[in-house]
DNA sequence: ATAAATAACTGAATAATATTCAAAAAATAA
DNA sequence: TTATTTTTTGAATATTATTCAGTTATTTAT
């Protein structure tokens, strides 16, 4: 058994995957070719940024799924995207924000369980310039990615 | 000129794009057909829901990303989905989930400004059972949807 | 208003890719 | 061990993406 599941779904949790050109010539009732000519558009413009799968987290081992409200200490209060671009190599994290109001980064993570998350949290999240932590458990998703659940 | 380019966003945003199986074959040094029924698999489970774009938001005048915290009120405690499925038909929305903690939803919203975003709070997230709300707006997007920007 | 230049659209031909099928190998259950 | 199910794979086929060249539409400049 070559278990390649794992392989896949770390390629399509942000590429690997491509516009299904014929069946939206179908749906939109245009030529091919043309919708060919307006996706390599968005795409060179940048407004698309990749192609990719989202996935029923629970099955694939990232079932535990929190967002983590953090401030920041004065001295790093200025730079938080240095740490935001940090905290981005973890494959943990879906997504980081730099946000007004009391939190200066918000982080949704998806961790396969309490003890995963709690690792990540003493190893990745609490360093230097964090100084408070609020997190705040999904007990239920119900959309995500724009695709419900 | 007709105009594709938004419906190809809309299309998009959950679907009508495909795994590249040739691409990942390579990849992984894989023979294209190992490749294709493992997908298969992974998608017959339900591990994988769906595949779509990722955009640049802010070129798709969806610039205005905000995260809303809600609380509700005691009669509508007991049942949060019935609001969050509500709410999950607004294309805007892009994350509903519901929490542990001092909120008991938290909604990753985008709107192309603030008014648009205004009107939203005002018309669609206001409403009988939520008694408080609080708004953490995006200054600078690092990561989302696994994806770096 | 007209001409020139650029951008958008499209059909036909080709290249690339996904899918099906049947058979073999591997893993699991009895 | 044997039987059953799952996984892997090559060859053939079906489907789809891409390229290209010509057309039409739109925008810019005169």
């Amino acid at each position: 058994m070559k278990n390649i599941s794992p392989k896949l779904i770390t390629l399509f949790k942000e590429n690997y995957c491509a516009p299904q050109i014929a069946k939206i010539a179908k749906k939109l009732k245009e030529p091919s070719t043309t919708i060919h000519y307006n996706i390599k558009k968005l795409e060179k413009q940048g407004a698309i940024k990749t192609y990719k799968a989202v996935f029923d987290y629970k099955k694939i081992d990232e079932g535990f799924c929190t967002f983590v409200l953090i401030s920041l200490s004065p001295d790093e209060y200025g730079n938080p995207e240095k740490i935001g671009k940090e905290l981005a190599k973890h494959n943990q994290i879906e997504s980081i924000d730099i946000c007004t109001g009391d939190w200066e980064l918000i982080l949704k993570i998806r961790a396969k369980d309490q003890d995963e998350y709690y690792n990540l949290i003493k190893n990745v999240i609490s360093r230097k310039g964090v100084i408070k932590i609020k997190s705040l458990t999904s007990l239920k998703q119900i959309k995500t990615e724009f695709v419900e659940l």
